[in-house]
DNA sequence: CTAGATCTATATCGACCGCTACAGTAATGG
DNA sequence: CCATTACTGTAGCGGTCGATATAGATCTAG
């Protein structure tokens, strides 16, 4: 609820001290590192370089400030990726080129490794079902958008008749997920291409016509 | 340390009340679908029928437990996926094979769902290095056996001259992980195999001679 | 039967969890 | 200036964590 006109209008009362945004990005890296549960609210005043009551006036609680962190962090990834369906000339390019992409990404070391999104999805108790289905409502978007893709490619006659789309999406999906955790257990941004390119050859090619 | 000559050679004082063996399947059940660090020892106690000093004294602590659990729950599907690979005739089939039991057991309703190797990959704190570490050995060593069949296949002529076969096991490691996230997201058999039938498809094919 | 060992169950231990009450401080609008 | 507001850091809430001290019960060895 920042101001968004020209006038300042600033909120009554001192103002805030630290910067929410440049917080949530060091929030974001904790979790990153190590999911939700296994974080503790020391370890992300730690990082945010904040105590206790600001982190809570600002965010909320661990969950809020876990599910604002998720979604600034998977924005910017649904950026990336929506800019590669539509540049790709087909599908099958499209999602060569996000796997690529995640073979470059999920071993990068300017962050941590894996997806945020699937850190938190093992390891947890029943307290944190909430958040586990938000992940995994997220995570069904993801394949979903996926196979929105793959079905505008097929529409365009990329793919043979009667390919199942549906598949076609899982499949991938599942090899994504695949690669996170590998590059988790140490695998090179290259071993990851390899996997990625391995994976391209299961694109259903078009029946010879003679 | 228990007797292994005819003499019974009880060890003295008053010997346990429970079984140990059944308590430890319990246990892994519970790790199972929780992974490592989100297990609590009440939750173990309470699913094993005892109290925690029995736990301690029958275990050590809960983290030698885990690796115990580990180990066994291991041993049983390595028996497995070892009678496919010697009993499959080709490296091909002995892949598809593996993905096909993958994908019946990873969703199948009399046990959790997932690997128990991977629920404690992710959402895990500082604290759990060694256990961690522990868990990346073996599944790295699954993925040495895999190419280790295919190896053999190679071996054999089935592949293509300058096959990649280290590449080859990665890529089906990474689709067997991708499964597991899959299964946990709710997938059903079904599903999951046809995720592991497209998986097959980027099995390499050799060239036409002519 | 006694002595000794190890089981059982209860009742904690200190440490940390997520979270907040409190008091002091600093910036605002009027 | 004052009154209001919401920040700041400290200190601590009830609860749970992994792990144990303790005491009584129950077994074997001699």
């Amino acid at each position: 609820m920042k101001r968004a006109n020209g006038k300042p209008a600033m909120p009554r009362g001192r103002p805030r001290e630290f910067d929410r945004e440049a917080a949530l990005e060091r929030a974001i890296d904790v979790f990153w590192r190590h999911g939700y549960e296994a974080t503790s609210v020391s370890d992300l005043t730690a990082a945010m370089g904040i105590n206790p009551p600001s982190l809570y006036a600002a965010f909320g609680d661990k969950e809020k400030l876990f599910l604002e962190a998720v979604e600034r962090y998977q924005q910017q990834r649904r950026r990336s990726v929506t800019k590669v369906f539509d540049e790709a000339p087909t599908a099958k390019e499209a999602v060569h080129r996000v796997l690529q992409d995640a073979a470059r990404e999920l071993a990068c070391s300017s962050h941590p490794r894996g997806c945020l999104l699937v850190m938190s999805d093992t390891n947890c108790s029943d307290a944190s079902a909430h958040v586990q289905s938000d992940l995994a409502q997220r995570r069904a978007a993801m394949k979903a958008s996926l196979k929105a893709r793959i079905d505008r490619g097929a529409a365009a006659g990329e793919l043979p008749r009667g390919t199942d789309t549906a598949t076609l999406a899982e499949f991938y999906s599942t090899v994504f997920q695949g690669m996170v955790m590998q590059a988790r257990d140490g695998a090179t941004p290259k071993r990851l291409r390899a996997t990625a390119d391995a994976a391209m050859r299961a694109w259903p090619r078009a029946v010879k016509r003679s």
